[in-house]
DNA sequence: GTAGTGTCTCTAGTAACTAGAGGTTCAAGA
DNA sequence: TCTTGAACCTCTAGTTACTAGAGACACTAC
């Protein structure tokens, strides 16, 4: 049995945030020990690494929601996990896309100013007053 | 003298956007009606653009704060609107590497379950179960 | 004058946590 | 067994940048 901050300690994960998954419903409440404080086994211990990994790969917690609820029906079909999948990658991909406009755009303006001169003739502060400057759509 | 809508359309800013950039501190505040109604001049409305402009180049409310502040300033060295941007550029690019890692990671994911099966056997959800199934680090 | 749209303030909600207050429990050493 | 200090408990409020809604008032066109 591990306590929260053991459990803490072996995914990285902070304690609050462990008690605020629990709050969302991504873990089940855990038993506790005669003085109140949580106590976790093994099963727990994987699910909050798994709801780590889901996390760290950009996944929103209704998605991680959906994934768990999945998990615990091993005989359903796997179609709705794949799909949360896929959609979270279409997700990443768009904001990649606008991200690399960005810095094109980024890189101009900072290329027109070393920062030497004053604020009046600024091209950041230029660039960003007129947005007929820019090269890109954004 | 624009009323508060008319400035919505003209920069896209929402209503309530706008409200809210005042409360901020970004936007002065403007002449009012007889009946307290909000009228900008051409002033605002250059005002507002430069921070919608910066807004979808994705500045915080912070850094645009400061950028305004210089622009109030045209005297001062434009060195910090220099380093605001550069780091805006840093931000932007450490967020496209950290994502590209991802769409490796969500694509070698999706690939291995084409959600024909049931969820026991789903390629996504045991990726997600056992980071030591993954490429990549994230 | 009246209808309909725009505007006002205020409060609360969003996502995914984080921080802090004030109090209790646990585990290890004396 | 007692004590001490770290870890734990709950609860509230704060973060970012808005968005939504309620209920009331203002403006404009007919």
């Amino acid at each position: 049995m591990y306590s929260i901050g053991e459990l803490s300690k072996r995914t990285k994960v902070k304690v609050p945030t462990i008690r605020y998954y629990e709050e969302m419903g991504l873990l089940s409440e855990p038993e506790r020990t005669e003085g109140n404080q949580r106590r976790y086994d093994a099963a727990g211990l994987e699910r909050l690494s798994f709801i780590k990994h889901a996390r760290d790969l950009g996944f929103s917690i209704e998605a991680i929601s959906k994934l768990i609820e999945l998990q615990g029906h091993p005989d359903r079909s796997c179609q709705a996990a794949s799909e949360i999948a896929v959609s979270q990658l279409s997700d990443v991909r768009a904001k990649i896309k606008r991200l690399r406009a960005l810095e094109k755009e980024l890189v101009r303006i900072s290329k027109g100013c070393d920062g030497a001169g004053v604020s009046q003739d600024c091209y950041v502060l230029a660039s960003l007053a007129d947005h007929k400057l820019c090269r890109h759509e954004h």
